[in-house]
DNA sequence: GTGCTTAGTTATCGAACGATAATTTGCCCG
DNA sequence: CGGGCAAATTATCGTTCGATAACTAAGCAC
C-alpha cells in the first residue's frame, strides 16, 4: 500500500541524544535481521524518518554499524560474571551452571548471534577481540577455579585444559546456534545442556589431570 | 591499475559443459569469500569474462546460488560415513575418532563453513535440511552404536542422548569456526579435540544411563 | 511575537547493481 | 575454403545504493 498523497508529516522533534539512542536499537534490530548489505533507506523507513536524516547522527553507514558492535558486544557484557564465577563460597558445579544460564540469557538472543555472525563473516577484528575475552574472562578463570577446588592452584592452566573448556563452550554456544538461528526446535531444554556441559567439563578435566604430562 | 585500450581480448570458447562447471567452482570461492550480496560483476572479472556471460548459463542470480549450495551440501556429503560409523568389526571409540577426523576434513574448510554461515543468515532451508541429516544420519547412528556397545541395543535412543550428541558434536564444529572463520591459532590440535570429544560423549551417555529415566 | 538555532525535509548526484538485446567472433562440418 | 551454430562480446536499460546540498519548519530565548 503507497502512502497517501496528502500526507501530514507530523515531523516530530527528538533531541540529539534521544534520536541517537533509538537509531542505534533499531539499527541493531533491522541489520541483525536483514544484515548489514541492506539499505540506509530500508532502514530510515522502519525508524519512520527519512534517509538522509541518519547522516546527521553517523558520518557515514560503517560509522552506524560500528556504534553497533559497540552497543552489542561491549555494552551487553555483564562484569559481574567475574565474581560469579570466582565466587568460592558456592561449590563449582553450581556456580558454573549458574553462569552459563545467566551468560546465556544475554547471548542467546536472535539479534546478538546474527549480528555476531555477520560480523564474523565481514572479518573485521571485533569477533577475534571478543574469542579472546571468552577465554580470558570465562575459560581461563572457571580452569583455574577447577584446579582450586582440586587442590592443584599451585599449578599453571595447560593449552589441553582450555581447549577442553573451549569444547564444552562451544558445544553450549552451538545450542543457541541451533535454537536461535536454524530455528530448530529445543529437543532438551537449555537447563539440561548446561548442567550435562558443566559436567562433562568436570569429568574432562578430571581424565586429563590423570594423563602424564609431557616435560 | 586500469586495463590497457588496446586488449587483445583472447576470447578462449569452451564447451558448455566445463564452462558451467568452471563457473560453480569459482563461483564457490568468490560467494564464500565475499557473501552473496557480491555482485556478479567482480565474479565475472574473477572469472576472466564478461558479467553477461553468466546468464548464459544460468538464468540469474539466484539460480547460481542454487548451485552452489547444491554443490557443496549435497556433492560433499560422503556416502561411506555411514559405514564408517556402524562398522562393529572396529571398537566404537576408535571408530567415532577416524569419523570425525574424516567429517571434519571435509567440513572444516574456510569455503564449506563461510558458505554455511552466509546460507543460515540469508534464512533458507538448506541449514535446517543438513541439521536434520546430521541428527539422522550421524548423531542418531552414534548413540545407536554406543547402546549395542553397552548391550542396550533394544532401548530406544531417547532426546536426552541426542542433545548430548549434539552438544560434542557442536564443541567439535565450533573448533573448526574458531580456526577457519574467526582465524584463532588452534592452541592444542584437531586430534587432541576429536579424542577428548569422542571420550566425553562416551562418559556422559554411560553418566545419562545412570540417571532415572521417569515413566 | 520575532528571530535564531537546528531537527528534519525534498531533491539530486554519481556509481553500482541485475538483467536483456544486439552484435561479434571462434570453431566444427562439409 | 566457406557457411552456420553458438560462445562471448559490447551496449544499455531501469533500479537502487550511499552520500551531499539546499530548503523548511519546530521550538526555545527574549
Amino acid at each position: 500500500m503507497t502512502e497517501a498523497t496528502a500526507k501530514p508529516t507530523p515531523r516530530k522533534r527528538l533531541s540529539s541524544e534521544e534520536r541517537r539512542e533509538e537509531f542505534v536499537q533499531k539499527a541493531i534490530e533491522f541489520f541483525a535481521e536483514e544484515g548489514f548489505a541492506s539499505s540506509t533507506r530500508e532502514l530510515a523507513k522502519r525508524l519512520g524518518v527519512t534517509q538522509p536524516l541518519l547522516y546527521r547522527y553517523f558520518a557515514s553507514k560503517d560509522d552506524l554499524i560500528a556504534e553497533v558492535y559497540e552497543t552489542v558486544y561491549v555494552r551487553r557484557w555483564r562484569p559481574e560474571w567475574d565474581e560469579m564465577i570466582a565466587d568460592r563460597s558456592v561449590p563449582l558445579r553450581e556456580r558454573l551452571i549458574a553462569f552459563y544460564h545467566d551468560y546465556t540469557r544475554v547471548v542467546f538472543q536472535r539479534d546478538w548471534m546474527r549480528i555476531f555472525l555477520f560480523a564474523g563473516l565481514k572479518g573485521g577484528a571485533i569477533n577475534r577481540k571478543y574469542i579472546d575475552r571468552v577465554r580470558t574472562r570465562i575459560l581461563e578463570p572457571i580452569v583455574r577455579e577447577y584446579k582450586h577446588e582440586r587442590g592443584k592452584a599451585d599449578t599453571v592452566v595447560t593449552d589441553e585444559e582450555i581447549e577442553l573448556a573451549w569444547s564444552v563452550h562451544g558445544g553450549i554456544y552451538y545450542y543457541g546456534v541451533r535454537t536461535e538461528i536454524y530455528g530448530q526446535d529445543p529437543i532438551k531444554g537449555l537447563g539440561f545442556v548446561i548442567e550435562t556441559s558443566v559436567d562433562g567439563l568436570i569429568a574432562s578435566l578430571d581424565r586429563q589431570g590423570l594423563v602424564p604430562r609431557g616435560g
